[in-house]
DNA sequence: CATGAATGAGCATTCATTCAT
DNA sequence: AATGAATGAATGCTCATTCAT
């Protein structure tokens, strides 16, 4: 498997590039995540980034799916081991909330990207993203809002308009992450927010 | 009073170099607009930007500050015509997201910088605005939330974050907009929205 | 009259880029003449090169264009001064060959751009410029050979291969200048050319 | 004879290598010729490229070498089948046009790295291979001229001068291959070159 | 007040070359 | 013999800023 063994390393080369863009990322931000910015924080040339992604762009698109999949598979964790449309959606929110605790940099990473990348023809990522092929998170919260409505949990009310509600609700904690966490830890403003969506779903 | 006409012109320059950052930071983003793009949108060179603004940060300070006084302003006004707290409630959804379709360029503006710049020690600006004493929309919405528990308008929930709660269902629709757009259009948002909350708060 | 002055000292500024882009162009040929090599010739900053000029190919292409043109006005000029076809012929060989001796730098960089540079879609230059259309020294030569014979001063011949072989006879000195100068000096090669053609085509 | 088969690899290998060199040469140019794009085209490493030749001059030399060694047994071949100084200056003319048309890619490589390439202290090759000692097909065609001055086949005139002009109609239909070839074909374009060239020699 | 001219610093990318395997 | 991995140097170019006019 000599093969298998080279593709081992550049493959542990390339997550290191990764990793080391991400800290590029929570640190000093997108604007300034310079190819020699990222290079520094992994120890190697700015070369060597060239020649393991074909591109900056390449390189950020490795760098999102990496991201999505990350916190899309916690929080899908998270969901599928609850039962009932209100547990899934206490476990999503909370799921969604602790993430940002438990992955700071990877979340601020994720931020940065989605509100800063754009693509070649200037469409920003955040226009893109909440697409619902796209976004297997906002699919699924719809998915248990539906069921949840439909096994006569939940009771009847606009599943797109709720789905932001609640989506909003969980983001928002993390862009005033400082402020508010003085004030409200993360554990509380979870339970809040849980006992607030719950009221307003709950038939 | 050479100096007040001096001044006066100024001023008008200084409002000019805005308004044309704010169409640049629309058109192409936070990470594209440099102080030629932005010179090249007012008709003037990228060395009068420098005259008027100390600093290409000093530049995004001010328009940050216009942006901000601006929504606020006209949020303000409509709460400021409402007079139960649940009223006002309503008037501070339906105007906060209301702004955001009557100035859309202004708000695409705010968004990008908001999630773009960085202050010289690297903090984001989205960690910092909603700091309660620099936001007065925040601080409004909790005195709102605030005064309708103390009348009795309102049942007992935690303030703070009921608050968040509110003002992500209002961003979350901004970040969003083409694809939730296509289903659901503003004042069904709003209808929506104002519903959810209001049933979440009211006693 | 303020623009003419601001345009005169942009205009200083070109020639001299170009003039140093000619000595780079001499020194060090086409491949190395990086943008940096050319600044440090001019005594220059390279932004300054990028504020002048849009590229580095319209830098090329300006140069190429100077290039062209003060040689086709060099030759054209001694040409218009002779009379019978005869004597402008000769003129046409003495003075494009007398150009590469009192112009060897601007020759070679003729050669170095000519050799070197290719279009967008990979063309080579010296694959364009013999276009008889773009190329008045061409067509002026044809013209010489094509009045020669219908006065009845020259005798029948295919006109556009004799005046190739010209071309080529008056080309081939300024490849081969080193070697052959040592044995066969300018005034002499012309004299020798000019009696070699004279035969070929007098009648 | 292990050293032997490895030598005859290795040989195999560099002929690989030239191979596609000549081939880059011709589709992209000189300038655009790297070793990575080398290595592409012959299917293997661009280390592998360095591990064969000391060096990317190194690699130009020895294909320049043989790119003349071929041209230079291609027109000796039919040189030496003819009898007379007239029927072999014939002969000279014939094959060296006829060559550009049986090997292009090889014409065009060589022009390539004759008007490109430099050495180290910067002499372009152009201005090297038409030593007499190095250029063995110059060397030739002198000899022609001089063996029939001496036999009374040709007339006098500088020896050095014609063989250059002859040179010179020969090379010159290369570099306008696309224009002229429309109006002049090969056959005709060698027919015209034979008749002017020996009405200039011929006694 | 306003600009054209100018620059140093930084950018993403490519290159020829080296080296361990 | 052959390669993937790695790098320092260089490329063309853009940027925010300064300055003389």
């Amino acid at each position: 498997m000599e093969k298998g063994k080279q593709s081992f390393i550049a493959e542990a080369r390339r997550d290191q590039i990764i990793e080391a863009a991400i800290k590029t990322l929570d640190e000093i931000g997108y604007v300034k995540s310079s190819l020699s910015q990222i290079a520094k924080r992994a120890g190697i040339s700015t070369a060597l980034i060239s020649y393991h992604f074909s591109n900056k762009e390449d390189l950020i698109n490795h760098l999102l799916t990496k991201l999505l999949e990350e916190s899309t598979s916690y929080i899908m964790d998270h969901v599928l081991a609850a039962n009932s449309a209100q547990e899934k959606l206490n476990a999503f929110i909370k799921a969604s909330l602790s993430y940002q605790n438990t992955h700071p940099a990877h979340n601020t990473a994720l931020i940065e990207i989605v509100f800063n990348a754009r693509t070649p023809e200037n469409i920003p990522y955040y226009k893109l993203v909440d697409d619902e092929e796209e976004d297997p998170i906002l699919a699924e919260l719809k998915l248990i809002l539906y069921e949840g409505q439909k096994s006569g949990e939940f009771k009847s009310f606009h599943v797109d308009v709720m789905a932001n509600v609640i989506q909003g609700a969980i983001n928002e904690y993390m862009f005033t992450n400082p402020v508010l966490t003085k004030k409200v830890d993360l554990s509380t403003y979870i339970n809040e927010v849980v006992h607030i969506i719950s009221s307003a779903v709950k038939k």
